[in-house]
RNA sequence: GGGCGCUUAGCUCAGUUGGUUCAGAGCACUUGGUUUACACCCAAGGGGUCGGGGGUUCGAAUCCCUCAGCGCCCA
C-alpha cells in the first residue's frame, strides 16, 4: 500500500471528483430502481458561494450519497435562478460604471447586456459546488430562463389567467423607488427607525379656527384629500360638516368622520392621503375621496408638489418642514419610533403606491397546499414550522406577480387599445392576435396593433414550478421523466423562503399535477458568526468558503458544518469546527494507514483477545447502524454524524484497534487482519456521505477496484443484529480497565510496568474477557480469589472486587478515607431507594418494570456496601 | 399590537409517550502519559439546585399556571 505519511486533501479531492465525473456516477436515468430525487434550491445565477450554500448543499449531498449507497436511483438536479431584481440591479450598476444609463437603452439592448453578464458570471457558483463534493447530475443542469422553463412559465400564466386566478388590478403596492419596481409583501423588511411626529395647523374654511394634526410625513400634505375625525370625539364636534384648507397648496378638503381614527394617537385628527398609505386608501374608498399621487417613479415630487417638484421625498420633507415652520403652521415636533418598510434588495424605503399590477388570487389555490402540510402529506422538518406555515396560508393575500423589470419572463399580455380591458393573454403574439380579433370582432387588427405588457414576472413565479419544470412536467405533463422522478423526496432549504418558495411550490404542485412536489422539507438554520450575527457581505464576517476548502479540505468543512446544525436551528459557525472536521479526516487516514501497513503472519493463530474484540466491534457497529437509520429517518443529520464520529474515533480507533494491535515488532494474524479490513470497509461506507473524498481514497487503497466497485456506488452495510448483552458486558470490561488505569495514575505506576490483579468474581463475569483486560491494563496475570487481598489497592465494579497488590506499604489512612467516602455514598443511595420502595403508593402505582429496577438497585447497593465493609475491616 | 418558539455544563446542543446508579454528548478546561498510526494522540478528572416562583403526581428537565429574559414571523 502506497500511503503517504500525511494526508493531502487537495490532491485527493480533485482526483476523486474527476474520477466520479468521468465514470458518470452522478448521472441518473429512468430505470427500474426506486428513485430518490432532490432538486437543488437554485442559487442566483450570478451569485457566489456563501456559507449558507455550503451548509445547504452539504446536507443535500449527504442525503443523496446515502440514498445512492442504499441502492436508490439517486438524482440531484442542479441549476440556477435568473433572480430578476438582484441580477437586473447588478447589470444596471455595471452599466452605470461604464457610463450607460438603463433608461437610454431599449429593452432588447438591455437584455443583451444582461445575457452577456449572465454568460460571463453565470454558473460560477455551480463550479464552486463541485469543490464541495456535490454529486449533482450536472447533465441535468437547468436555468429558470432556459427556453423550456420559460415556456412553462408562460403556459402557466396563461392557464391561470384562463381559469380566472390571474387578474389585473389597480391596487396599492410596495414601490421600491430605487429599483423602480413593485415588491411583494415578503420582499419588504420592516425596520424600526426613529423619526419625527410633526404637528401641523390646518385652517378651517370660513373661520379663524385651526385644527392641529400630527403626521410623520409632512411632505404628503400635497396629496391630502380629507381630514378625518372620530365621530365620538367630543373635542371636534364643532368641526362636523366643515372644510379644512391644506397648507401650502391651499386646497379645500372635507372633514370626514370615521371610527377608524385612534382618539389617543397624535391629536386625534388624521390627514387622509389615499395615494400614499394603505389605510388612507381604504378610508378614501369608503368615503369616495379623490386620490392624488404626488410622486414620480423615483419618489421625487411631481407637479402636485408645486415648487418642490423634482425634489426627492426626503429632501422635500426637510425643506417643507422649514417652510411650514416659517409660516407657523408647524407648531411642535416629537420624536417617534415607527417601523418603516424597506426593500430587501435595495434597502430603499418603500413607498406605498397605487398602480396597475397583475395579481394571482391565492385563497383557493392555497387550500390544498395548506391541507397537505397539516395532514403531514408534506412533512416540514422540524415540525415547529407547521404553525408558522399555517398562519401564513390562512391569511394569504393575493400575490402581486408583476415587476417593472426587464430581466425575467415578460408578461404575455397584449394590448390592442387604450381601454383598461383592451388586452388579451396568450402564449404567443400570433395567438394573441386571433384572440384579440374575436374579442373585438375586428378582423382588421394586425400584429403591429398589439403591444406586449412591459412588465416581467416575479422571479418566484418561475421557481415555484421548479420541481416540475426541470423534468419538463409542465409542457409535457405525461413524459416518462416527470412520472418517474416526481414527486421528489426531500427539499433542503432555508426557513426564510418557506413562503416565498416552498409554499408556492406546493401550491403549484397540486394545481398542475394534483400532487405534492416533495415528501419532506428540511429547513436549515441561518449561518451566523460567533456573536450570533448573520453572516453577510456588508458585515464582512463571512469566511470565503473556497479559502476554507483550501485550508481544511472539503471533507473537513462538511464535517465542520454538520457538527452542530440540527434542522431549523441557526448554526454558529467558527473555523475551529472545520479544524475539528479535518482532525477527524486525519484520524480516519491514520487509522487506515495503521491497518493497511500491518504485516500479516499467515501461520499465526488468532489470539483470544482479537476474537473477542472483533465480535465486540461487530456488535457495536450494528448498534450504531440501527441508530444511524433512526437519525436519518428523523433528518437528524448532525446526530447521524456524531454517531459515526464516536463509533469511528472512540470504538474503532481507541478501543478496537488498541485491542487488536500486535505487540511492537510482531506481525498480525491473518484472521484478525481480514476482519479489521472488512470492518474498516464498513466504516468507510457509513462515513462516505459525510466525508466522500477520504473515504473513497482509502477504499481504493485497500485493493484494486474496477469502476463498478467504487465506494460511491457500493452497498450500504446490511443491518443484522446487535448483541446487546455482549455490548453491555463489554461496558463492564471497560470499567474494569478504567479502574486499573486510575490506580496506575494515582500510584504513579508507569503503563510500561506490568502488574498483577486479583478478582473476587461475585458477578460471575465470563473469563473470556481476561485477555483483553490483561492487554489494555498491561496485567501480567489475573487471579481469581475468594478472600480480599491484603496490601493492595482495591476498586469495585458492580459487585465484583478488584485488587492490585502494592509493593511498598500502602497508605492505610488514605485507603480508609476513600472507602469511607464510597461507603457513605452507597449508604445514602441505598437509603433513598429503600425509602422509595417502602412508599406503598409508589409500589402500587408505578409500573412493575420500574419497581423491579428499583429493587435491583437496592440489591446492588447492598452487595457493594457489604464488600466495602469487608475491605474496611481488613484494613483496620 | 397579534402569532409562534426558545431558556439544560464555560460554548453549541441532545434529552422521544413524566419512571434505570443523585441529568447526557461534542468542544473547551485541568492533570497525567506517550521512542511502538495520529501532539490532529491516549487516559483520567472537574464542571449543571435543567431561567425564577407556584401547582398536579408515588415520582417533573419533561405536564399545567405565573413572572422574567431572548429570538423569529406578521401588522
Amino acid at each position: 500500500m502506497a500511503f503517504a505519511a500525511t494526508y493531502n486533501a487537495k490532491e485527493t479531492e480533485d482526483k476523486w471528483y474527476s474520477y466520479w465525473m468521468e465514470n458518470d456516477y452522478f448521472h441518473s436515468e429512468v430505470n427500474e430502481k426506486e428513485p430518490y430525487t432532490i432538486v437543488i434550491p437554485p442559487p442566483n445565477v450570478t451569485g457566489v458561494l456563501h456559507m449558507g450554500h455550503m451548509l445547504n448543499n452539504t446536507i443535500q449531498d449527504v442525503l443523496i450519497r446515502r440514498a445512492r449507497l442504499k441502492g436508490y436511483n439517486a438524482c440531484w438536479v442542479p441549476g440556477t435562478d435568473h433572480a430578476s431584481i438582484a441580477t437586473e440591479a447588478k447589470v444596471v450598476n455595471k452599466l452605470k460604471e461604464e457610463g450607460i444609463n438603463k433608461n437610454d437603452l431599449s429593452r432588447e439592448e438591455f437584455l443583451d447586456h444582461a445575457w452577456e453578464w449572465t454568460h460571463k458570471h453565470g454558473g460560477i457558483i455551480l463550479e464552486q459546488l463541485k469543490k464541495l463534493g456535490a454529486s449533482c447530475d450536472w447533465e441535468r443542469t437547468k436555468f429558470t430562463m432556459d427556453e423550456d422553463l420559460s415556456k412553462s412559465v408562460i403556459k402557466v400564466f396563461v392557464d391561470l389567467h384562463q381559469k380566472g386566478h390571474v387578474y389585473r388590478g389597480y391596487r396599492m403596492v410596495n414601490w421600491d423607488p430605487k429599483a423602480k419596481t413593485t415588491l411583494s409583501d415578503e420582499e419588504v423588511i420592516h425596520v424600526e427607525k426613529e423619526g419625527k411626529l410633526y404637528f401641523l395647523n390646518y385652517a378651517i374654511e370660513g373661520s379663524d379656527d385651526v385644527l392641529s394634526i400630527a403626521t410623520t410625513r409632512p411632505e404628503t400634505i400635497f396629496g391630502d384629500t380629507a381630514i378625518c375625525i372620530n365621530p365620538n370625539d367630543e373635542r371636534f364636534t364643532h368641526l362636523k360638516g366643515k372644510k379644512a384648507i391644506v397648507p401650502l397648496c391651499n386646497r379645500v378638503i372635507p372633514i370626514i368622520e370615521d371610527e377608524y381614527v385612534d382618539l389617543e394617537f397624535g391629536t386625534g385628527c388624521l390627514k387622509v392621503t389615499p395615494a400614499h398609505d394603505e389605510n388612507d386608501k381604504n378610508l378614501g374608498d369608503k368615503h369616495q375621496l379623490e386620490v392624488i399621487d404626488i410622486f414620480n417613479d423615483d419618489a421625487s415630487l411631481n407637479s402636485y408638489g408645486l415648487h418642490y417638484e423634482g425634489k426627492d421625498r426626503f429632501d422635500a420633507r426637510r425643506d417643507i418642514v422649514k417652510e411650514l415652520e416659517t409660516l407657523q403652521v408647524l407648531t411642535k415636533t416629537e420624536t417617534h419610533i415607527n417601523k418603516v418598510g424597506t426593500s430587501e434588495r435595495t434597502g430603499a424605503v418603500i413607498e406605498p403606491k397605487l398602480s396597475d399590477q397583475w395579481f394571482l388570487k391565492m385563497k383557493e389555490l392555497a387550500q390544498p397546499a395548506l391541507d397537505a402540510v397539516l395532514d403531514k402529506e408534506v412533512a416540514l422538518v422540524p415540525e415547529k414550522f407547521i404553525n408558522t406555515y399555517r398562519h401564513w396560508m390562512e391569511n394569504v393575500r393575493d400575490w402581486n406577480i408583476s415587476r417593472q423589470l426587464w430581466w425575467g419572463h415578460q408578461i404575455p399580455a397584449y394590448y390592442y387599445g387604450d381601454g383598461k380591458e383592451d388586452y388579451v393573454v396568450a402564449e404567443s403574439k400570433e395567438e394573441a392576435l386571433s384572440l384579440a380579433k374575436s374579442k373585438t370582432n375586428n378582423d382588421n387588427l394586425s400584429l403591429a396593433d398589439l403591444t406586449q405588457d412591459e412588465d416581467a414576472l416575479d422571479t418566484w413565479f418561475s421557481s415555484w414550478l421548479w420541481p416540475m419544470s426541470v423534468f419538463n412536467g409542465i409542457l409535457e405533463p405525461d413524459n416518462t421523466e416527470i412520472n418517474y422522478y416526481y414527486p421528489t423526496n426531500d427539499l433542503v432549504t432555508a426557513p426564510e423562503i418557506l413562503f416565498f418558495w416552498v409554499a408556492r411550490m406546493i401550491i403549484a404542485g397540486y394545481e398542475y399535477r394534483g400532487e405534492k412536489p416533495f415528501n419532506s422539507v428540511y429547513l436549515t438554520g441561518i449561518v451566523r458568526d460567533k456573536q450570533r450575527r448573520k453572516m453577510s457581505k456588508s458585515l464582512g464576517n463571512s469566511p470565503d468558503p473556497l479559502m476554507l476548502i483550501d485550508k481544511y479540505g472539503a471533507d473537513g468543512i462538511r464535517v465542520g458544518m454538520l457538527l452542530s446544525s440540527p434542522a431549523g436551528n441557526d448554526l454558529m459557525f467558527e473555523e475551529d469546527l472545520c479544524k475539528q472536521g479535518s482532525g477527524f479526516v486525519n484520524k480516519i487516514f491514520n487509522a487506515s494507514r495503521l491497518i493497511l501497513n500491518w504485516e500479516v503472519d499467515q501461520d499465526k493463530p488468532q489470539p483470544a483477545y482479537c476474537k473477542t474484540a472483533t465480535a465486540w466491534y461487530q456488535a457495536k457497529f450494528q448498534k450504531a447502524l440501527a441508530e444511524l437509520e433512526d437519525h436519518y429517518n428523523k433528518y437528524r443529520i448532525s446526530d447521524a454524524l456524531m454517531t459515526t464520529y464516536k463509533l469511528v474515533w472512540d470504538d474503532f480507533c481507541s478501543w478496537f484497534l488498541e485491542m487488536i494491535k500486535p505487540p511492537f515488532g510482531e506481525k498480525i494474524d491473518a484472521t484478525t487482519y481480514q476482519s479489521a479490513v472488512t470492518l474498516l470497509e464498513d466504516n468507510l461506507k457509513i462515513l462516505h456521505p459525510f466525508v466522500p473524498f477520504i473515504s473513497e481514497e482509502i477504499w481504493q487503497n485497500i485493493s484494486e477496484r474496477n469502476k463498478e466497485e467504487a465506494l460511491i456506488i457500493a452497498a450500504w452495510p446490511k443491518q443484522t443484529w446487535a448483541d446487546e448483552a455482549f455490548i453491555k458486558d463489554f461496558e463492564t470490561v471497560k470499567e474494569i480497565i478504567s479502574g486499573v488505569r486510575t490506580i496506575r495514575k494515582e500510584k504513579n505506576i508507569s503503563f510500561k510496568d506490568s502488574i498483577q490483579m486479583s478478582v473476587i468474581n461475585n458477578e460471575k463475569l465470563s473469563t473470556s474477557y481476561d485477555s483483553i483486560i490483561a492487554k489494555l491494563g498491561n496485567i501480567e496475570e489475573i487471579t481469581y480469589v475468594e478472600e480480599q487481598l491484603a496490601n493492595s489497592m482495591s476498586y469495585r465494579v458492580k459487585s465484583n472486587e478488584y485488587f492490585i497488590p502494592m509493593i511498598g506499604a500502602i497508605d492505610v489512612e488514605e485507603e480508609i478515607k476513600k472507602l469511607t467516602e464510597e461507603l457513605n455514598y452507597q449508604q445514602g443511595f441505598l437509603k433513598s431507594v429503600t425509602k422509595k420502595l417502602s412508599n406503598e403508593r409508589f409500589v402500587d402505582n408505578a409500573p412493575e418494570k420500574v419497581v423491579a429496577i428499583e429493587k435491583q438497585k437496592q440489591a446492588d447497593a447492598e452487595a457493594k456496601i457489604e464488600a466495602i465493609n469487608q475491605s474496611l475491616k481488613s484494613l483496620k
